[in-house]
DNA sequence: TAAATATAGTTGACTATGCAACTAACTTAA
DNA sequence: TTAAGTTAGTTGCATAGTCAACTATATTTA
């Protein structure tokens, strides 16, 4: 399907780009094949609402390393599904407590197995050794660009 | 900035996504910087056509991996900066035939300069043995995912 | 050749992203 | 303690992505 013959493909940009949106694909079909009805950008969310139980918005899109914009229009996505609940902090008044309902609760453990499914899929046929290298690299890139983006601030 | 640090830092579907989204964001700047108006999907069908002078949206779609309602719209934001031009094919008139303008002809030399730089940016301080492997790997999955999503058709 | 099928492109609905302007609330300093 | 600055969140605008329904044109086939 996709024949991306620009001069790029040999450069990490395109083609993290390419695995990404391939990746995106597998996981919102598998996703959707066992019934859960959550985009990838909810689903992240959702593994940090997991993880910490109550978060505020700004500390979501830290973790999530989107906007804090973004969020308030992932956050009502989800609100939407009833999958997680939103109520003024009674400390500080400005920040939002963002909670998991029952219904939220309970999503995580299927959502994970098919998470961890996808993963098993993805690393399929790949050297171990290889896959350690290509993580570390990948990471690396990650560091170089965060620190640029700070930099320029 | 971003500290995500869910479960899957170690697999490929995660860190593709981050390093894909760090890649974005490191380009869009440096166009911008460089005084280039545009996003880096137009960025990827302004390259097919520099490539192949001229185009059907379709022949864009298949070639950038996204889908036909997608170009259309990217095309009428290239069209709205008077990068590209529309007109319907005489021997197919189901067809667009998408050209470049002058402008869109001026801009390939300076938009490719920024994106050389930037991907030797990004490859900076990578061992270039370790940039193989990677770039390796990540095909390996793009066609790991490419098959499963034509098994499932 | 008329009917069925396939292809190219558009549009609407929904979701998502970033930026900038904005409000409200908290914190710091003069 | 008032004024200035900071932080959390929302909203409007522009761009982008998918899916599904739709039009128009071409091609196949019965």
């Amino acid at each position: 399907m996709n024949r991306c013959e620009c001069p790029t493909e040999e450069s990490l940009g395109c083609l993290t780009n390419l695995s990404a949106i391939a990746a995106r694909h597998y996981l919102t079909r598998q996703l959707s094949l066992n019934g859960i009805d959550m985009t990838i950008e909810q689903f992240k969310v959702m593994v940090v609402l997991w993880k910490e139980g109550i978060s505020t918005q700004q500390n979501i899109a830290d973790f999530v390393g989107k906007n804090k914009a973004s969020v308030t229009r992932l956050i009502a996505g989800l609100e939407k599904r009833s999958l997680i609940a939103r109520a003024t902090d009674d400390h500080d008044k400005r920040c939002n407590r963002v909670t998991l309902t029952p219904q939220g609760i309970s999503l995580e453990k299927p959502t994970m197995e098919v998470l961890g499914e996808a993963t098993h899929y993805l690393h399929q046929g790949i050297d171990p050794n290889e896959l350690a290298i290509t993580l570390r690299v990948l990471k690396q890139m990650c560091q170089t660009l965060n620190y640029s983006s700070k930099e320029s601030e």
